[in-house]
DNA sequence: TGTTATCGGTTGCGGGTGCAACGATAGGCG
DNA sequence: CGCCTATCGTTGCACCCGCAACCGATAACA
């Protein structure tokens, strides 16, 4: 019998330990969240993850292209693509060839897009408020330090949308 | 941003940031940090992020069942039912059945399975380990305490699961 | 000017995943 | 013992999404 292989539990100690492991942590959290708040957009508005994220682009920004909405390892240009095709269809944007360049479309909210937006916003906003209420105003802060640290980081080392940036 | 764009912005004030939204950002850190991850996981191994999932776990622990790697807001147990299947396919882990509970079956790893674990989890560790070094050690624990909160609380907020034993 | 590369946006394809319904087993209770 | 409910795990379905190929338009350059 090999030396100390009989045990039952591991003899052998853990690589990993997956509670601990920052991205396993980091991916349950952001799931945790977009959940609750999925909840909001889907069951009462109807809206896609990608979708809000339109509507809230438009809401911030009179106008902007679909180009503007897929950032580097955000958004896939092809979600954006396919995000804006169900909102213009259920007429909550409305799209306008740029005429002074032909390739993109500016989008904007309707009216009706409008007032989705100024329903589903608040209620996002409290969920989020909800969520940071464990925190104290000097934790909110620090948080927003080390998100930025890492996101910084982190798009380094991803391999996403090299079509991007790149020169 | 090129343009002096002042013109263009919104007249009513923006409710939502995206940039500033914390779901957002979670969102996009998690995104990027998976996206690194998924890079060695797929290309050099061949694992999904719920496959690599199901063999850490079965790295640390002696055998579990495929309900141990399905707690609440973490992943669904279809997803670990499927990861398990195509696991066991590849030979990397063995299915044994409970004599005193045949609904479930306990989970370990093979040789090969855990030859695999050996490879992939210091290139895990590596890759967090270099997420991380942008942090000083007492950012790492302060980023710790908030994720452990917020988490706490997502986990009261997010509707996932309630087929769970919700106690 | 013509040729070529690049860019904004769309779409077919393949894979992953949540949901809900299901089969099988187990436990509580009359 | 028989019924009823809860639990572990699987599967069909629908949907979402990333990839890559593609199209039309534009820019770059000889």
């Amino acid at each position: 019998m090999a030396a100390g292989s009989t045990a039952t539990k591991q003899d052998s100690e853990p690589l990993v330990v997956l509670e601990e492991f920052l991205p396993y942590r980091l991916n349950v959290l952001a799931g945790l969240t977009s959940s609750a708040l999925a909840q909001i957009y889907a069951e009462r508005f109807g809206l896609s993850i990608p979708a809000w994220r339109v509507i809230v682009t438009l809401g911030q920004y009179e106008h902007r292209t679909a180009r503007d909405m897929a950032p580097p390892g955000v958004m896939h240009k092809s979600t954006v693509s396919r995000a804006v095709a169900a909102l213009e269809k259920r007429g909550l944007i409305v799209r306008r060839p740029n005429l002074d360049d032909r390739r993109e479309e500016l989008l904007a909210l309707t009216p009706e897009g409008r007032a989705i937006y100024e329903a589903v916003a608040p209620e996002a906003l409290a969920v989020a408020e909800s969520l940071l209420s464990v925190l104290t105003p000097q934790e909110r802060d620090t948080l927003s330090t080390l998100i930025d640290k890492l996101t910084g980081r982190a798009r380094v080392l991803a391999p996403r949308d090299v079509e991007e940036g790149e020169g």
